[in-house]
DNA sequence: AGGATTTGACCAAA
DNA sequence: TTTGGTCAAATCCT
């Protein structure tokens, strides 16, 4: 990206007022004996994300990584060029495939990737779809040497349409099957990535997906075709569910890269995220707190690992049920419903926070 | 009917 | 040659 829009600046200025009105409320609150302790720490963590996306904003207009990747080394050799959609023809398809497979793999070697480690908690029944605003589509699942669980790929629902090539695996740990290992690759450049950003849409309250595919029962039903926005009573429910604990807040150097979009289990109670790679700016959460519905980030972790948990309360919140619970592991490549819930997340997603979740028969 | 998912095959990187 | 990532036809789900 080049230059910082008009718009942007005045978000970035936005942002940063809002940060600071909100360490004065902080400051309040801790003047005040009878202030929760929840109260506070939504302060905190709103701040945290007004100064985060400020410094992602700064960052994506500097910076651009992923998009000149996309553009210029890269090309696009996606999908035909015109944005209605249309299906390519089957001939031009072949022909392409040639390329467009050497240039996937390109983009595998350039794209940035980073990945997260989410746990879920068991617990609460499961997960409900969340969207993290983006749509994801399953692509295809593989069995990794070495790894219980089988990897699921997904791709922008986008991309055809919009060049859009972000994706990401999901990975179930092997120890701990509770946890998923979410890499994420290439930033969103779809408009649902912008308009996200810029307006958060009203979302519908039901997206619900089901979010494993390794259920038993194969429940879900509903697919990421959503939207992407949650509506702000569900991030603030979300929200107060979640409590985010950094652990480092450094902030990373460099807010490059994109966010990637994980979803979340709703049924967690539990989760935690770490960004492996690098600098990625965590962030996370977001907290709807005071009218903002920018996401928030968390805090980079930098080296460290952020952690966020969710409340088994606030999985109700979300209500949404999808219990799907597969047991699936041995299908190696079966997946049954995919992951690709989505959650709307207050994350940013000029970040990109997209953090869909997929799960892909994940979950017990 | 349209769109998403499943799943075996294909391809390139390691 | 092996393995990971992607494609795409078949199938499933709304």
């Amino acid at each position: 990206m080049d230059n910082m829009g008009d718009w942007e600046q005045k978000n970035l200025i936005s942002e940063l007022a809002q940060g600071l009105e909100l360490a004065r409320q902080l400051q309040i609150h801790l003047n005040v004996p009878s202030s929760s302790h929840e109260a506070r720490e939504f302060l905190v963590e709103k701040i945290l994300s007004s100064y985060e996306k400020a410094l992602s904003m700064l960052n994506l207009s500097s910076s651009v990584s992923e998009p000149q990747a996309i553009g210029g080394a890269i090309r696009m050799s996606e999908s035909p060029p015109s944005l209605t959609g249309s299906p390519r023809s089957e001939d031009s398809d072949r022909e392409l495939k040639d390329q467009e497979q050497r240039d996937a793999s390109r983009k595998r070697k350039t794209l940035p990737r980073w990945t997260r480690q989410v746990r879920v908690n068991p617990g609460v029944g499961l997960e409900g779809p969340l969207d993290d605003g983006f749509s994801w589509r399953k692509y295809g699942q593989k069995d990794i040497l070495g790894a219980k669980y089988p990897r699921g790929y997904y791709r922008c629902t986008h991309r055809n349409v919009q060049g859009c090539l972000a994706t990401k695996q999901v990975q179930r740990s092997d120890e701990d099957p509770n946890v998923f290992e979410i890499t994420y690759r290439g930033r969103h450049t779809c408009a649902q990535a912008s308009a996200t950003h810029t307006v958060p849409a009203p979302a519908s309250p039901e997206k619900h997906e089901p979010i494993n595919s390794v259920n038993p029962a194969p429940l879900l039903s509903h697919q990421p075709q959503q939207t992407q926005q949650l509506s702000q009573e569900m991030l603030l429910n979300f929200r107060e569910a979640l409590k985010v604990q950094t652990e480092n807040l450094d902030t990373a150097h460099h807010y490059q890269q994109p966010f990637p979009s994980f979803g979340f289990p709703a049924a967690a109670s539990t989760s935690s995220v770490k960004v492996e790679n690098q600098v990625f700016p965590d962030s996370l959460i977001d907290n709807n707190f005071v009218g903002s519905f920018s996401p928030s980030f968390m805090s980079p972790a930098t080296s460290g690992t952020n952690y966020f948990t969710v409340s088994p309360t606030g999985v109700n919140s979300f209500g949404s049920v999808h219990q799907n619970l597969q047991t699936s592991e041995s299908a190696a490549t079966s997946t049954k419903n995919s992951p690709t819930a989505a959650l709307d997340f207050p994350f940013d997603q000029d970040f990109d926070p997209n953090f869909t979740f997929g799960s892909s028969g994940f979950f017990p």
